[in-house]
RNA sequence: GGGGGUUUAGCUCAGCUGGGAGAGCAUCUGCCUUACAAGCAGAGGGUCACAGGUUCGAGCCCUGUAGUCCCCACCA
């Protein structure tokens, strides 16, 4: 060996050097090549203000797995990588980090204040990406890009005008969500409703011209300044007469309608409702309905307007307290009554959203959700787990137009050009505009797009359009997206019909959702619970591969899992494991090995180990194939531990101390199985698997580059695997009965082993005599009358002379337990076989193989019936004497 | 108010189109057997939430109930 494995696994001491490797030498690029299929997924691209989370080291590593697996297996793969503008959560951050310099947005001009974003950008921007290369992700750095590119803007653009020239985006007055905080509007997907804790403050307005007053409830008294009337539902009895009649508002004493509208319920409260058109949705609606007047009276801070002077510059929590209080002043304050109710917030800053009538650009979504519900419904795009199919058809069913205007700076301005003198308005994809009217420099919209906007055209922006290029011909449409299921409503969806739209194909076949990576409690990791863990953190102290192993490992996709340490550890010590199994193969191979391949005559023990790997490959592709990532990771594990290292080593031990031919024969199958195990593993643990690899090959290749194993149908052991496992349970039956008497393992003694196949037993003494501490190993001669321990299997007796040992009392009962066991599985298989029905409708396969258990445990049941008499007998004997 | 997830060993979770319940950790008992104590060999531990149904056969399919979590929704 040229170079050899540090003797205890460090992570640390290869990781990074080995990501270098690949990076140099090009391994991620992903070539247009007419000979291979393309396999393309395109990362979630995370925000530039973005740490590596543990909810981004699931998403990646999901990635990963499949990239390395597709490009393993001859597939031209290509994982695309790149970041997200993420308007207002960077604009966020820039502002918050300029007013602690005492710098306001208004200071630095929109120009000044893009440049500093741009340096922002520059600087964060690529930690994320470093980021990622910790942990391993084979992206494709020669296509980074990014939501703010010279050629994602383009097609932003493009698409813009487009829209618009189809009367798929149009401007208009609607009632908003706006955050007073961001100050901007937000689409419906951006407000997060929770359940609040609040009050319903019961009012009277005084009806003008008649005794009495209209009582009603409102959760937001503060509202009644912007009032225009109050409503009931034209079938109510109580208020029939006073439809049409006049209320006074109280505070402002204003004189407002009584209107008649389906919206109110007669069974809530006392079925009165205020009407407030300018902060409430519903509410706006209604003023339509009835033309009524939008009297907004709130700042885009949320403060009230200068038109109240008793409250004006007050917050609107704070004028909700001083409302009330002078609405008791005035009597019109009936009651408070403590109610909890579903209260919009800012998905960004958690910051009550507040209803706003403003002019902002929409998309018109009904003639695209169509499409996009169709592609799932026709199988296009399929969702893996399917369920979230529901959630998608649901959203799109009941979607409203997409308001994609924000009053912020940093992001794409929309490309729409208005003239102060006339009013025209242009829009183009041209950076400046004249008025086709009057002929002056026209003025553009100083609003951006949602930061959604651009990422809904990340499957195809990314690979060149609105150009016609390579990429965008073979890379497109994508294969796999791989998200959360948070994000479908954001984005999967968008991407859908933008994908739809623009390129008349669906943007990915297939959409794998996985769940949230929770703390050890279950509680979602945030930044206010401090319960965050850092998945830098858990790579510097176990290793990246340990991370991802665990990430990847028994959850089922779809499903949240629990970050817990010890699954880590568990992860780490597997790939210890595998660190110190790879170390003693390679301490006991010759200098100057090569391998050549499988020698022509395997021993049977060999192809057992043959056969078992060929079946773990068939079944670890069928895994990957329906995206089973964790169950195809179980099954390799299990291979490796319990096979190839409790087992298979363990049994080539012997034949290496005896040299020769038999340990040449094993020496080639441990190097051939393991370099199927390091390939198998590697694209869920790469870099010990490409550690590994290297040294084993003399440096030759990189694993990364190598194919991966499938099923090959011309290797069939299964005669001899079955062979095996009769002296795998020969071996457990005998350990098992040696520690129930508590022999421990340094006294040796002899084996008597009764078969029907002595040739098979007798070749594998020597296991038996390493493996179940035999002294040596007799198949043909019996051995009765000695003081034995008994061990029992379907197809051997074992008797295990212990001399003074053996406690007759203390063995009938063991075998006694055993008998009743196998007792059970006879009455179980027996009573299935005697069942008409069963035997009649059953497959036939399984009623053989049901058969065939049968014979099994009968034979079982003879060996230990016969050892049963055989104790009796020494046991009366004994007592007698 | 709708929709969905989930309920399996003490804990965290797997369980593929229905064919005798699994893993890791934890527990108990032996072992430093020269790759690995981050290990080895054994063992114990489950009426698969509950009640019905379909079936020769149900952890898995159907119906209902309960706990729990989440999403959506304009009852002020």
């Amino acid at each position: 060996m040229a170079k050899e494995l540090a003797k205890s696994y460090n992570p640390k001491d290869f990781e990074d050097r080995i990501y270098t490797a690949w990076n140099d030498k090009g391994c991620f690029r992903a070539e247009v090549d007419p000979k291979k299929t393309p396999y393309t997924i395109v990362i979630p691209p995370p925000n530039i203000t973005g740490q590596l989370h543990m909810g981004h080291a699931l998403d990646e590593t999901l990635q990963d797995i499949l990239i390395r697996w597709k490009r393993m297996s001859g597939y031209s793969a290509l994982w695309l990588p790149g970041t997200d503008h993420a308007a207002i959560a960077t604009e966020a951050k820039i502002v918050e980090a300029m007013r602690k310099e005492g710098v306001t947005k208004e200071d630095l001009g929109r120009d000044g204040f893009m440049e500093r974003a741009w340096e922002w950008k520059k600087q964060y921007g690529g930690r994320i990406c470093e980021q990622l290369k910790k942990l391993g992700s084979s992206c494709d750095w020669s296509r980074e890009r990014f939501t703010m590119d010279e050629g994602c803007s383009k097609a932003v653009k493009e698409v813009f005008v487009k829209y618009y020239e189809k009367g798929l985006i149009y401007r208009g007055e609607r009632i908003i969500n706006w955050c007073p905080k961001c100050k901007t509007s937000l689409s419906d997907a951006e407000v997060t409703y929770e359940d609040q804790a609040g009050h319903f403050w019961h009012l009277r307005y005084k009806i003008k011209d008649a005794d009495g007053y209209l009582e009603l409830a409102t959760t937001r008294p503060e509202t009644l300044l912007g009032d225009t009337a109050v409503a009931v539902n034209p079938n109510d009895e109580r208020y029939k007469d006073l439809v049409g009649k006049t209320v006074i508002l109280p505070i402002v004493h204003r004189e407002i309608p009584i209107v008649a509208d389906d919206y109110v319920e007669m069974d809530f409260g006392t079925g009165v409702v205020k009407i407030t058109p300018a902060h409430d949705p519903n509410d706006f609606e209604v003023g339509l309905r009835h033309n009524l007047p939008v009297i907004n009276v709130m700042n885009d801070d949320a403060t009230i307007v200068d038109d109240y002077p008793k409250y004006a510059g007050m917050d609107r929590f704070e004028a909700r307290k001083a409302i009330v209080a002078d609405l008791e002043a005035e009597g019109a304050l009936v009651k408070i009554e403590d109610y909890s109710h579903n209260v919009g917030t800012c998905y960004r800053c958690s910051t009550t959203v507040e209803p706003k009538v403003s002019t902002q650009w929409f998309v018109k979504m009904k003639p695209l959700a169509q499409p996009a519900i169709d592609a799932v419904k026709n199988g296009d795009t399929k969702f893996v787990p399917e369920r979230f199919d529901k959630i998608y058809f649901h959203w799109l069913d009941n979607i409203r137009d997409w308001c994609i205007s924000r009053q912020i700076w940093w992001g794409h301005q929309i490309p729409a050009f208005y003239c102060d003198e006339c009013g025209e308005m242009v829009v183009t994809k041209e950076d400046s505009a004249v008025c086709p009217k009057c002929g002056k420099p026209m003025r553009q919209d100083p609003d951006t797009l949602d930061t959604w906007f651009s990422s809904a055209l990340w499957p195809f922006s990314t690979l060149g359009w609105p150009e016609n290029t390579e990429d965008l011909n073979y890379f497109y449409p994508t294969n796999t997206l791989v998200t959360g299921y948070d994000i479908i409503f954001f984005w999967v969806i968008r991407m859908m019909f933008s994908g739809l739209e623009n390129m008349g194909k669906v943007p990915f076949d297939t959409v794998l959702i996985h769940g949230l990576v929770r703390d050890a409690q279950g509680r979602k990791m945030s930044k206010s619970l401090g319960n965050g863990i850092d998945p830098l953190e858990v790579i510097n102290e176990y290793g990246a591969d340990a991370l991802r192993f665990m990430l990847a490992t028994g959850n089922s996709p779809g499903n949240d899992m629990r970050y817990i340490d010890d699954k880590v550890k568990a992860a780490r010590n597997f790939a210890n494991k595998l660190w110190n199994a790879s170390r003693f193969i390679m301490m006991n191979l010759p200098d100057d090995f090569e391998f050549t391949g499988l020698p022509a005559d395997l021993e049977t023990e060999d192809k057992w180990l043959v056969n078992k790997f060929n079946k773990l490959a068939k079944e670890v592709g069928e895994n990957l194939d329906k995206f089973e990532l964790g169950v195809a990771s179980q099954k390799i594990y299990d291979f490796i531990w319990d096979v190839y290292c409790d087992w298979y080593i363990e049994i080539t031990k012997p034949r290496i101390q005896a040299g020769g031919e038999t340990m040449a024969k094993a020496q080639a199958v441990l190097v051939w199985a393991m370099q199927g195990m390091l390939k198998l593993l590697h694209p869920f643990m790469p870099f010990i698997t490409e550690e590994i690899w290297q040294v084993l090959t003399n440096e030759k290749s990189m694993i990364i580059l190598e194919t991966y194993p499938t099923f090959d149908s011309t290797i069939d052991y299964s005669a001899e695997e079955k062979a095996f496992e009769k002296i795998i349970s020969a071996i457990k039956a005998v350990r098992n009965t040696r520690t129930e008497m508590n022999v421990p393992p340094s006294v040796k003694a002899k084996l008597y082993i009764q078969s029907d196949e002595p040739e098979l037993f007798e070749s594998c003494a020597i296991f038996f005599e390493r493996l179940a501490s035999a002294s040596s190993v007799e198949t043909k001669a019996l051995c009765i009358d000695k003081n034995c321990a008994n061990a029992v299997t379907d197809c051997a007796r074992i008797f295990i002379p212990m001399e003074d040992l053996i406690d007759y009392e203390k063995e009938i009962a063991r075998l006694e337990k055993e008998k009743a066991k196998v007792q059970k599985d006879i009455d179980f298989l027996s009573g299935k076989l005697n069942n008409k029905g069963f035997v009649a409708k059953a497959p036939e396969k399984l009623i053989e193989a049901e058969k065939a258990k049968f014979a099994v445990a009968e034979e079982k049941m003879k060996k230990i019936d016969s050892s049963l008499s055989t104790y009796n007998y020494l046991y009366n004997k004994m007592n007698m004497a």
